[in-house]
DNA sequence: GCTACTTTTCTTACATGTACAGAAACTTAC
DNA sequence: GTAAGTTTCTGTACATGTAAGAAAAGTAGC
């Protein structure tokens, strides 16, 4: 004889969604419509319930963008084979996370909010961090090296991505075309010289370069 | 005889209002009421308009503060003495454009939006890819260097002002904490060796260290 | 004066995130 | 059984940014 599905033990009226059917209806509606089409509302229908019922599985969007960003990484972030050179190893690592941020755009709005310090993220963190720390720098300096990995991580991501919308709506005159417009060639050479060429030297991927020089840098304390 | 203020030629309603007197209204309230109260309803009803009239003077609010913070950067943008050295004339340069962010945080939204070049800021973008060039770097790169630097500090301002914010709203159960909670020292023992320190090491301001690093490590190329 | 045209302003309306106040659906104690 | 307590869900309401279109206030030509 079949029993009822799960004999409750805690008071309360039973939950009728839970945290993990949020999530997984929020990734199956961010694939196939788009970040846009995220809202609460349209969550909410998705799993035939109400906007605020959410709200007492997830503290608030954010909330819910960070923990599908959680999510995504357990899934996607693969642990790649680390070299034994502590420096390589280091980059290989900020690659690793690099790569897996650069293909969701969408967590950009929140990847300030917690500075993923999640777990699936953690072993990475270790890597850079004991990395630096096989380059000899002490402790304290390798943790101070991981942020500036971070920051130069992050930073990368959220401007490459603000850039990437605003080449999207294209429709707007663009801000740095008029920037570029008048430069005066006494007042800032350099940059006149390069104004035209601006566009596609920015477009250009050089986050791996940018990440070496700096690694090298910290490394060199 | 005083004569009518001035006499108009071209057609349509004149207006009664003008993007300046909308960024100085703007720029009060951030100062007085604090970044939450800037709401478009709050601005307008500040100069005895209304909300939708400010939108034929501004796009729309990012632009608005993307003004605003232009406005901000050409009356506080002072321009440093700039040592010889160019290595650290990029430095230098670098820090007076982070001093400035790093002072109002509510440009923080908008940061990423448009990549600052404004045009008060061009001339200490100039500083920092001349600095490379002096360094020995050819032109492109130079451009490369000063975009992992924009990248560094962006990122730096960023994160810095979510953790800010967070700390501010304590309530909540930090996320860090419960993932430092039970750190498995065999997994990350680097980690699990910091852990009680991390919140500590974050908190210092290290953004001098990590752009020297940087610098130093691009010009060294 | 009047009409056509232009530019700015105002009104109304909508989608969104979410606060708040109960109502609903359970368990436990009697 | 009933009462109390707890957790989850629902309904309503509000502030926000902003789209769309109507209205207002001018100029230019007649």
């Amino acid at each position: 004889m079949p029993q009822p599905p799960a004999p409750r033990k805690t008071p309360g009226r039973p939950p009728r969604i839970s945290r993990d059917e949020i999530i997984g209806a929020a990734f199956r509606i961010l694939d196939e419509e788009g970040v846009d089409r995220l809202t609460m509302r349209r969550l909410a229908t998705e799993i035939g319930s109400t906007p605020m019922a959410l709200y007492h599985h997830v503290r608030n969007k954010d909330e819910l963008l960070v923990l599908l960003l959680d999510d995504y990484a357990t899934r996607t972030l693969r642990r790649p084979e680390l070299p034994a050179r502590p420096r390589e190893r280091v980059i290989v690592a900020a690659e690793a996370i690099h790569e897996v941020l650069a293909a969701c755009p969408w967590i950009v709005t929140v990847l300030t909010a917690d500075d993923l310090l999640s777990k699936p993220a953690l072993w990475f963190v270790e890597q850079i961090v004991d990395g630096f720390v096989d380059c000899g720098l002490p402790l304290d300096q390798a943790v101070h090296g991981y942020r500036a990995v971070w920051y130069y991580t992050a930073g990368e991501i959220t401007v490459r991505a603000a850039a990437a919308r605003r080449r999207a709506e294209a429709d707007r005159p663009i801000h740095r075309e008029s920037v570029f417009a008048d430069l005066d060639p006494d007042e800032v050479p350099r940059l006149a010289q390069v104004a035209d060429r601006w566009e596609a030297l920015t477009a250009q991927d050089t986050y791996s370069d940018g990440l070496r020089a700096l690694v090298d840098g910290l490394a060199a304390r």
